[in-house]
Parts: structure tokens; C-alpha cells; sequence
DNA sequence: GAGGAGTGATTGTCAGATAATCTTACCGAT
DNA sequence: ATCGGTAAGATTATCTGACAATCACTCCTC
């Protein structure tokens, strides 16, 4: 009788392998050792070993180049919001719950964005061009994409990557809702988007708080049709 | 010359078993074509699906049980932020950068949670019970664990799923640092943490974000020794 | 009718082999 | 002597076939 490995093989090979990374203190780009190496070190097949890898590879925590060998992978935060985004269409958050994170997240930067941009006008007109090129457009997707684009310039000109990384995040849920939006204020959204930029360069934090905070919250009220929770 | 599979087999294949999943809208818990069967209707062996559906099972998008089969995976964020975490001793954050988006995420719920207290007593006596835990301890291992899970409760109490999940990632980077905090304030830590408690009770959100961030800032100036950026 | 043994289906793991690709070193031509 | 190409070695990518482990279900027995 064996209490046995409730933990599957897989598992417990990429566990070693991430371990192997953290006390070897290898940096992306280092070579780790050859599957082959890895199989006999561990005493497992090489098909264990290669399926660790590639799940975590998959994750972008090691890199495999054929002819080449295993090195450890860069931070690619993109493919993890790729595959999370997949979920998007099965988790059920609460719609209320994602626009009160965004509310938290985007007032929340605003501080840090009036200071940078006092100190840095570059940050300043890069936000009132995505604006020019909003009154220029006509269509609603180019729109939609300007849309995105300046709430997380707004996100980025905080100079706070964690931030940034979960405006990605909470945005890939929303994906799930963006054609209940798109009815919405529309020249509205503009000029909103135009006080909040003048608000900041004046550096009058508060007020655009306000402004920025009525601007995300009146999506809630064309947003759920309703939410079938539990 | 050939522009062909730049993408390797079993990308293609995880697309193929995600777009599956898609268009058939299978909900989580629902069966999949056995591996056999996905390796024949994609013309490729069975152990590349394999490697595809562990990469997959990896991420929690899918879920595999001996003698059962494939199922569609329940969202497991806990699994993707374990993951995740993984990084933080490769990508060098700015330490101050993790100090700032821990204020932006607290001090953004306080709002919510003195609504929340004002409707459910029981929150603000879990706090408080989690503050007389602190008063009750004298070993720092214990103190630090407390304190981590004051600041997740706070979190918590403001019904917001998705900061809570954004506060465990940021958690997950901060681990880096945690023994170079540990010298620091205690017993001021802990009356920090009742004041807080306190000025929420009373609906003081103003003071009580004052207080918070004052606590979470004053990590700045015992953190980094020195940050080696490129 | 209920409980247990058996059977089939499915994943888990292994071994071995071949193809594709990259690195490196060697060798020849200029 | 230097440059370029080619061959050999190393390593991953993929396949085939097999056996073990586990689970669901059926059928048989009592």
C-alpha cells in the first residue's frame, strides 16, 4: 500500500524544475539542463519530464528551442492574459464588481499621473493626441479600440507596470460585455475623456477623480441585463 | 523555404482544443472527446494532444482524471497566480512601484468597505478579532503571517473579487522583500491597524486612507537596499 | 433488491526510434 | 591566413506501441 503521489508525476517534475531555476538563481536566458538529464536526475522518463516543460512552457517560464536545449523564458504577461481571457466566457464575475475594480484602479493612478505629468509633457500631449484622433473617427470599432487605448495610456502614464498589468487583466473580462456597451454615450465619452486630461494637467487630482469616476460608473447602468448568480 | 508550422504542433493543437470548447459552449464540468479521439479528428498522435491537454490542464483550463476522461476546468485563480508568482524573483519590479499599487488597491477599497461594515457588523468584528490575534502574539513569524492576512481581510471585506486577486498577486512579489521588513515597526503596526479599524467603524473614510497609506508607505524607507536596474 | 466482482474505457507512464533543427568544428578554396 | 560551406554532434519534436492504474458501469450472486 502506498499513500502515493496524490500529487500527479507532471506536477511534482515542474515543482522540481522551478526550484531548480530558484536555487540555481538562473536568470531568463540561462540554459537549464537537457530533458534527457532532467529524466535521469529526477529517475522518470524523458515523456514526464517533457510534459512538465511544456506546460511550462506554456507559461512562458521556460523557453525550449529545437536543437538547442531548455533556457529559462521571460516574463510574457501577454500569454497569460491570452489564456485567461479564455475564462472570461465561463467565470462569472459580477459586472458591478468589475467596474467598482476599474473605478479603484483608475482613480487610484490618478496622484501619481498628475505628478508625471508635470514633470513630463511628452506624457501630456501623448494622451490629448489619442483624444484628437477620437474626434476624428467615425466608426464604432476604431472607436471602441481608442477607447481601450486611452484608459490604458491613463494606466501606463502612472509609470506603475503591477497597475497596468491588471487594467490588462480586469479588460479581458470586459470583453464580455463590450457589445452591451457600445450603444452608450459616445461624443460623451469624448468629452469626458477631454476634461479629464485638462483636469490633470491642471493638476487638479480631485476633481478628475469625479469626473473619471462618473465617467466609468455610467456604464453600469446599460451594462447587465441581469446577472444570473447562484 | 518554408514559412510553414512557425507555430509549433501543440499550440496549434491547445488553440484547436480551446476553440472546441467554444464553439461547442461546453461549461466547466462538461466531457471532452477522449485524447484517442482529439488525436484522430486532428490527424496527429496521441501524445501531442497530450502535451497540448497537460498544458492546458496546466493553466486549469482543462481537467483530466484517470479512467474518466477530459473535462472542461473551473477558473482557478489561485493556480495562475502560484504561476505567476513564480516570476517575481526573475522580472525586477521597482520595489516602490509594488509600495504604490498596494496603496492604490487598499486605500481604493476603503470606500467599499466602511459601506460594507455599516451593513454587516460581522466584518468589523473579524477584523478586530484579527487585531487582538496581533496583540496576542510575540513571535515575529507569526506576527508577519497576521499581518498578511489583516491586509487580505481588508481587502475582502470589500466584496470586490477581483482586487482581492490583484492584492494576492502583489502579495506574491512582496515575499522578495519580506525579510528586510521584518526589523521594522511593530507595535506600531499594530495600533496603525486598530485605528484603522476604528476610523472605518466610524464611517471616517477620509482619515482612515490617510492612515492606510501612511502604514503602507512607511515600508518605503526600510525596503530596498538597492535596486541593480539595467 | 442489494452488494460485490468483473469488464471495458480512459488516462498515466514507459521504452525506443526517427525526423527536424541548431551549434560547433573542421576542411577546403581563395 | 581568412572566409565560407559542409559535416558531425547534440537536442528537441514527434511518432509508434505497449503496459499499468484508475474509474464507471454492468452483471452476477446471494
Amino acid at each position: 500500500m502506498k499513500i502515493v503521489p496524490r500529487t500527479k508525476m507532471r506536477d511534482q517534475v515542474a515543482q522540481q524544475i522551478k526550484e531548480y531555476i530558484l536555487t540555481n538563481q538562473l536568470a531568463p536566458g540561462d540554459r537549464l539542463p537537457t530533458e534527457s538529464q532532467l529524466a535521469e536526475s529526477f529517475g522518470i522518463s524523458r515523456l514526464s519530464v517533457r510534459e512538465a516543460t511544456k506546460a511550462l512552457e506554456f507559461l512562458g517560464i521556460v523557453e525550449s528551442k529545437t536543437g538547442v536545449g531548455l533556457t529559462v523564458g521571460r516574463i510574457d504577461m501577454d500569454r497569460i492574459v491570452e489564456h485567461l481571457g479564455f475564462h472570461s466566457g465561463l467565470m462569472d464575475v459580477d459586472p458591478e464588481q468589475l467596474i467598482d475594480s476599474r473605478v479603484i484602479l483608475e482613480t487610484g493612478v490618478l496622484p501619481y499621473v498628475a505628478q508625471r505629468i508635470a514633470n513630463d509633457p511628452m506624457i501630456e500631449s501623448g494622451l490629448r493626441e489619442l483624444i484628437d484622433r477620437f474626434r476624428a473617427t467615425r466608426e464604432l470599432k476604431t472607436w471602441i479600440a481608442l477607447d481601450i487605448e486611452f484608459h490604458r495610456s491613463l494606466l501606463e502614464a502612472s509609470g506603475l507596470q503591477p497597475i497596468v498589468a491588471f487594467g490588462d487583466l480586469l479588460h479581458v473580462f470586459f470583453r464580455r460585455f463590450r457589445d452591451s456597451v457600445k450603444q452608450g454615450g459616445w461624443k460623451q465619452g469624448i468629452e469626458s475623456h477631454a476634461r479629464l486630461v485638462d483636469l490633470l494637467a491642471a493638476g487638479n487630482v480631485a476633481k478628475a477623480t469625479i469626473e473619471l469616476r462618473n465617467h466609468i460608473e455610467s456604464h453600469k447602468e446599460r451594462m447587465p441585463p441581469r446577472s444570473r448568480r447562484s
